[in-house]
DNA sequence: ATTGTAATGTTGCAGTTGCAACATTTTAAT
DNA sequence: ATTAAAATGTTGCAACTGCAACATTACAAT
């Protein structure tokens, strides 16, 4: 994943961050930064740290729908977020600089080429992400249970190249990317072990298949 | 919807475009397209035209997940295509300008303007992509038809600020775009018309609830 | 106006899923 | 090592959905 000051030298980040009239955040483990999806023209980037993105589901359950890391970027436009149900919540003690999009579009100085770094920088981080939320639609798309899991592990599998996938989140969050019942895929599971067609090890799932 | 080429003059663009070894392609109504969507490094952009990406279902039936219209980019990475199952087809003679990610990526003239502004472009475009799929997510992940349904609805309401909603599919390609059972959908609008939740006239759907 | 085709509406039924409730296992904290 | 909490596994059941088959309506072409 790339970093938004990916090239810029610190100095020209520095200029930069002034410019762009960025806000500078610290937050202790645990706390609340929802407020940072309120206004639709801010966009806010990680500097360090991490940021679970959760839902309440019916049962009054959190579910995390997204964990942002060093180096990303979220806003209300490109992080999926529903007003009602959602919280973001440090996981640990993270710095987040938060700026105007209109301030980046609208940049004065923007023949310098650090300006420019970073809008490719933008534009490579919103190509990867959007390559993220298709998988997840083609993985939604699928209609039942199992054909979702399947789905999901073949989109591992190709990214991993290999029939050993590590689950990057335990089976109640994988539950909740795919959007479907815990303990009914929980079964669906089952199912695929009992007919061969996985190995499961604690968060390691080997494909026997094809 | 912002063009790829808003802000920059005619002579510019020119330049841009024979700088980046941009290919234009024309082609006929009916053509397919799929061939510049097997090249992951290469990004294409609608000069005049539309384009419809369709999938095969179980039965065999074509269904439109997506239509690309003037102005649109498009590649393998930002458009979700299933390479076995689907096709991209012109919907009327359409001009293409393609080119190759790592080009655009690592333009040689970049202190220039114009692909500045081309790139700034490029960024609102992947933004707006971004909460186009964050908005689908959102409706796939619920649950049942009718919350699909719903879910949709509050979505063209609040683009539309309107309780009046003019599908701009018919209900074949809405139940695509839901991932629902297309009969199952109608039983349940009929359902929902039934309960006096909406009133359903060609294209346009009521919402008669809060 | 007629005809063929596509879209929409309806329904029975079997298969799948969500939900609830609970059992078991794993993990983390002391 | 003990304990509490969290995660995982299991199952019955009601509800929902996909599927198939068919009826009706809308649309387009001649």
């Amino acid at each position: 994943m790339v970093d938004i000051f990916e090239g810029i030298s610190s100095k020209n980040k520095g200029k930069l961050l002034r410019l762009l009239r960025v806000d500078t955040l610290h937050y202790k483990k645990n706390e609340s930064i929802i407020r940072l999806f309120n206004d639709d023209d801010i966009i806010s980037f990680i500097v360090k740290g991490k940021v679970k993105i959760t839902m309440n589901n019916i049962n009054g359950n959190e579910i995390i729908t997204e964990t942002l890391d060093d180096g990303d970027i979220f806003s209300s436009s490109i992080t999926y977020i529903d007003k009602e149900e959602s919280d973001a919540i440090t996981e640990e003690d993270t710095e987040i600089v938060s700026m105007n999009y209109n301030d980046i579009i609208n940049f004065k100085d923007n023949k310098k080429d650090y300006y420019n770094t970073f809008i490719k920088n933008l534009f490579i981080i919103m190509t990867d992400k959007i390559a993220i939320r298709n998988e997840r639609i083609q993985i939604l798309t699928k209609k039942t249970i199992r054909n979702k899991l399947l789905a999901y592990f073949e989109m591992m599998r190709k990214k991993n190249n290999s029939v050993n996938i590590y689950l990057p989140f335990n089976f109640i969050d994988l539950a909740a990317y795919l959007s479907v019942d815990r303990s009914a895929m929980s079964r669906e599971l089952s199912y695929l072990k009992e007919e061969g067609f996985i190995k499961i090890t604690g968060k390691r799932i080997t494909l026997l298949y094809k």
